[in-house]
DNA sequence: TCTGGGGTCCTAGGACCC
DNA sequence: TCTGGGGTCCTAGGACCC
């Protein structure tokens, strides 16, 4: 394999931290009611699996993704609550503006995480990094009521090592001289960007810490491994080579929506709503962030975790369920399999670009997508007054009639599209779209 | 961890074109 | 007709993350 291409290795030292939110859910819904401090609070309610466990929690036993009813089994006092992510965006919002009260290098990584720049910053805050850790630290503890871990080193990978050293309420400064310390104490399967299938190999060549791995010649990896795993080893030896991105969140390049249903099901007319159920939902996130997609993706779960995609490729990019309904039918009856039991189906849209972007083309009926238009807005008027799925397709409706009567089937007759041409297994849909009643 | 949901990036290899 | 080599674009699937 040849890699010849030079990595983007910043030309001098930075001073990069990272910050993580403690037992962020969890310390939200504390902070918001403050006769759950000090108790055992999880998130996660409405999934039946723990989503965030309060320190408490953890104390007693529960941990992340556990099922609830273990979670009860070990601590009989535990909260259980619903995610509630309108409250923590709102905490998150917040905790970034503190952080850019210091440097507006702020790259948001995820809702409780973020990455600073710091280069530079230490004459203007009359202090040492750590100095202004410890102020970051105490302004979010004083004004929102969480706590939050800090890591600062050389780079991103080194900075995440520090923010997970010690938590809660921890501050860890990895400068270069002390990066070997660390490193030898850490799996290298706990190393941001190295997944089980990296540490598996590695254990293989008897490389077990983050130092044995650090250590390896450039050339070994190289050799044995690509991209991802040379950044995070410069990164490692403190050489930085991701940059803190702070660029206003980027665009979606996706939107997936996919839901696991128990029990797994054979009723053709009941996977396929559930399927239209996920179209649904995809559109209106698409159309709340103002995004059209060129091309969907539908997957189907069969209960082998085996799972079977087909891609569509739309002659006009949109988020109206009208229009995809038809060419996603056709896909679905494409790769569905009469009799076989399915536990999830899901929809990504991607190709993704601004809806005022849209281009029509001659043979578009501008008349009836203009008509589409006003209904959807009329759709999604009425969804954001009385609740989502206030007004839904009737292709969808199975899922509601199946949770009255189970075990009903209706299979509907498999009729196979001339549309798809298949092609080493694959297949793809050059449609023209489908006929749209509105 | 016997498997929830929502994402991003990388790469090998095929299609297509000189 | 057979054949070589090189470039670009695209996509499916892998790996990883929160």
């Amino acid at each position: 394999m040849s890699m010849e291409q030079p990595l983007n290795i910043h030309s001098w030292p930075r001073a990069i931290m990272h910050l993580d939110a403690d037992a962020f859910f969890a310390s939200c819904e504390q902070a918001v009611r403050p006769a759950l401090k000090g108790r055992p609070v999880i998130t996660g309610k409405e999934r039946g699996i723990v989503a965030a466990a309060s320190y408490e929690a953890k104390a007693l036993g529960v941990s992340r993704a556990m099922r609830l009813f273990e979670a009860k089994k070990v601590c009989p006092d535990l909260v259980c609550l619903p995610s509630d992510y309108e409250t923590y965006s709102l905490f998150s919002l917040r905790m970034f503006e503190i952080v850019r009260r210091f440097s507006p290098d702020v790259e948001e990584y995820s809702i409780d995480e973020a990455f600073v720049d710091l280069t530079g910053l230490r004459r203007k805050f009359h202090g040492s990094y750590g100095d202004i850790a410890v102020r970051i630290q105490e302004a979010i503890e004083k004004e929102l009521g969480i706590t939050v871990s800090i890591g600062v080193s050389l780079s991103k990978v080194l900075a995440k090592v520090g923010s997970k050293w010690k938590k809660p309420k921890g501050i860890t400064l990895i400068p270069g001289r002390d990066i070997h310390r660390y490193l030898a104490r850490l799996p290298v399967g706990n190393v941001w960007g190295i997944g089980p299938n990296t540490k598996e190999f590695l254990k293989k060549m008897r490389v077990d810490s983050a130092l044995d791995f650090a250590r390896k010649d450039e050339s070994f990896i190289r050799k044995h491994l690509a991209k991802p795993q040379l950044e995070i080893w410069n990164e490692l030896n403190g050489r930085s080579v991701y940059p803190v991105l702070m660029e206003e969140k980027r665009p979606y390049k996706s939107i997936g929506k996919t839901k696991t249903f128990t029990p797994p099901s054979n009723n053709k007319q009941f996977v396929f709503s559930q399927l239209s159920r996920n179209l649904e939902n995809a559109c209106i996130k698409a159309r709340r962030h103002h995004l059209v997609a060129g091309r969907i993706v539908v997957i189907l779960k069969g209960q082998d975790f085996m799972h079977e995609g087909i891609e569509l490729r739309l002659s006009r990019a949109t988020a109206y369920p009208a229009e995809l309904l038809g060419p996603v039918e056709e896909a679905f009856v494409s790769i569905y399999r009469s009799g076989k039991l399915y536990r999830s189906t899901g929809v990504i849209l991607s190709g993704l670009i601004p809806e005022d972007s849209i281009q029509y083309s001659l043979f578009d009926d501008v008349v009836r997508i203009e008509k589409m238009e006003r209904i959807y807005d009329i759709v999604d008027t009425l969804s954001k007054r009385f609740g989502k799925h206030t007004v839904i397709h009737g292709s969808s409706m199975a899922v509601r009639e199946q949770m009255q009567h189970e075990g009903g089937r209706g299979d509907m007759p498999s009729r196979k599209s001339e549309l798809f041409k298949g092609e080493n297994g694959r297949q793809r849909l050059g449609l023209p779209l489908l006929d749209i009643k509105v």
